[in-house]
RNA sequence: GCCCCCUUCGUCUAGCGGUCUAGGACGCCGCCCUCUCACGGCGGAAACAGGGGUUCGAGUCCCCUAGGGGGCGCCA
């Protein structure tokens, strides 16, 4: 192990530290993605870490949907996942030192004993904590048979000090911080321990976390001096809220990555609303990976909790979606669909012509989608088969009125030859001319009978992407 | 209860003592464009939590109050 001082390295090493206790949720998510563009951004290492101490509550299914979502958000590590639970040893060696030089203490007080002196605490106003009760006793006094725990013996007087680079200077009296347990009276290290020796152990120079460890990190720190450690440079990043500003609890958006897949959100798109939620550079808003490597710093993060907005991830995705060149979304598209509702079945019906429409049609159709869910609905109509279901607009649009303009327009459109969009163009405004009738009622009925819906891309579009013979076909049916 | 943190338009935020009659983005409301829906363009309503200081001058510094959040496990 080396214990090279943090001012020696020159390279930066964060790491993402997630327990594998259920999905990457959007929170962690972001703390995984700060670490990652403060590393990467100034060539460092990014680690990643699985707090699986928890025997109870980590899965291996856990592991792998936080593994997955950081892949799909393009999140990368360095190295090999590290198992905190498989270093056990090592957080047992370091206690065991800590123990030969006097910095930690058996103590043998009974789960009663302490539950006892929380509620005396709480009476008496102070914080329910620990009172050292064996801290300075003669270890011939403990009694027969108890496994003692190991806690340690942290200073009782003076002030613990964090120096956060988002929370500032953050100080705390040692008198309201109690001995902490770092063995338990089963052998087992709990996470304060594991943390700090992880890290050290790791090289870890920098952590990022959520401020919901800020007070974990005056205790760390203290095991920090009692091992005459180097503390990293800490950066504790607030939480982000759902939209009513209480915590992001499952009703809010505090679901899994792979929701916000399902739900058809870019990767690219969701990376930077997670950027700039919490963290600005001015007011640039939209932002290349490249940007976001280069500019982000902690001077741009913000101390107070950020709401999560769907309605302006949607805007941002949707500006992605377009912003995607019709190669690539439909890529993107193509792989999506297995995760989007109702994309295993539009995946099976897909054959090569569908295939070559959906690439035809991506220009017109990437205008209009927020997100590939969207994408995926307005899409439908290219592979459905004749004769079409209509929706409620579109039935109201194919009154009699409307048919008998499809039945009026059907042999002009017949007698096209040329069936791309400038002449399809040419054809249907000639025709509206020459009936006396405005291009919006000639428009809305074939987009009804095309289309099945009230709403599509451009119809000259529309025609020329579903061929003649299917065009004619499905006016056709409604010309009856 | 105790400790720590936070507070600019509805939301994300710019602002790092004077250039702030507080800027941008999303959302919202109008208008324009228009074959539908979008996109786009133009315009609009909308905020410095409250109170004391410090200072020639405070959104920016200090204190108090209120509100919000986090933490107080032999969980992580």
């Amino acid at each position: 192990m080396s214990e090279s001082p943090i001012s020696d390295r020159s390279e930066i090493v964060t790491r993402f530290a997630p327990s594998p206790t259920g999905f990457l949720h959007i929170g962690g998510a972001r703390t995984a993605l700060f670490n990652w563009l403060y590393a990467r951004g100034r060539g460092g290492k990014m680690l990643l870490r699985i707090e699986d101490t928890d025997r109870e509550r980590s899965t291996d299914e856990a592991i792998a949907a936080i593994v997955d979502g950081m892949r799909w958000l393009g999140l990368d590590w360095d190295g090999e996942a590290i198992s905190q639970f498989a270093r056990a040893d090592r957080h047992r060696e370091v206690v065991e030192e800590l123990l030969a030089a006097g910095k930690a203490y058996r103590c043998y007080a009974s789960r009663e004993e302490l539950a006892e002196m929380r509620e005396k605490a709480r009476a008496e106003g102070r914080a329910p904590r620990y009172d050292g009760r064996w801290r300075d006793r003669d270890p011939a006094e403990a009694p027969e048979g108890v496994a003692p725990a190991i806690r340690l013996k942290a200073p009782s007087e003076g002030e613990t000090v964090v120096d956060d680079k988002v929370q500032g200077r953050v100080t705390w009296q040692n008198k309201d911080l109690d001995d902490l347990i770092l063995l338990r009276s089963d052998g087992t290290p709990t996470y304060m321990l594991a943390v700090v020796v992880d890290d050290h152990d790791m090289g870890v120079t920098h952590i990022i976390r959520g401020d919901d460890h800020l007070t974990n990190a005056a205790r760390q720190t203290q095991i920090y001096q009692a091992m005459g450690w180097p503390v990293p440079v800490m950066a504790h990043i607030p939480l982000i809220h759902g939209a009513d500003g209480a915590k992001l609890s499952k009703r809010h958006g505090a679901l899994g990555v792979e929701a916000y897949r399902e739900m058809g959100y870019l990767p690219d798109a969701l990376r930077n609303y997670l950027a700039r939620l919490g963290w600005s550079h001015g007011d640039d808003e939209v932002m290349s990976t490249e940007q976001m490597l280069d500019w982000f710093d902690f001077d741009g993060i913000g101390k107070a909790a950020a709401r999560f907005d769907f309605a302006k991830l949607e805007n941002l995705n949707g500006l992605y979606t377009r912003q995607t060149p019709d190669d690539q979304l439909t890529a993107a598209f193509l792989k999506s669909l297995p995760h989007l509702p109702g994309g295993s079945a539009f995946l099976g019906a897909l054959d090569e012509t569908g295939n070559a429409r959906i690439t035809a049609a991506m220009d017109g159709l990437k205008e209009r989608a927020k997100t590939l869910v969207e994408l995926l609905e307005s899409a439908k109509f290219l592979i459905e088969k004749r004769p079409l279901d209509l929706d409620a607009k579109a039935a109201k649009i194919l009154d009699d009125k409307g048919r008998q303009t499809l039945a009026d327009l059907l042999p002009a459109l017949t007698a096209c030859t040329d069936w791309q969009v400038p002449a399809l163009e040419s054809v249907v405004r000639d025709f509206a001319e020459r009936t006396d009738r405005k291009l919006g009622a000639v428009a809305q009925p074939l987009r009804a009978a095309l289309t099945g819906r009230g709403t599509s891309p451009g119809i000259f579009d529309v025609l020329a992407v579903l061929g003649r013979e299917e065009s004619l076909g499905r006016i056709a049916d409604q010309t009856g």
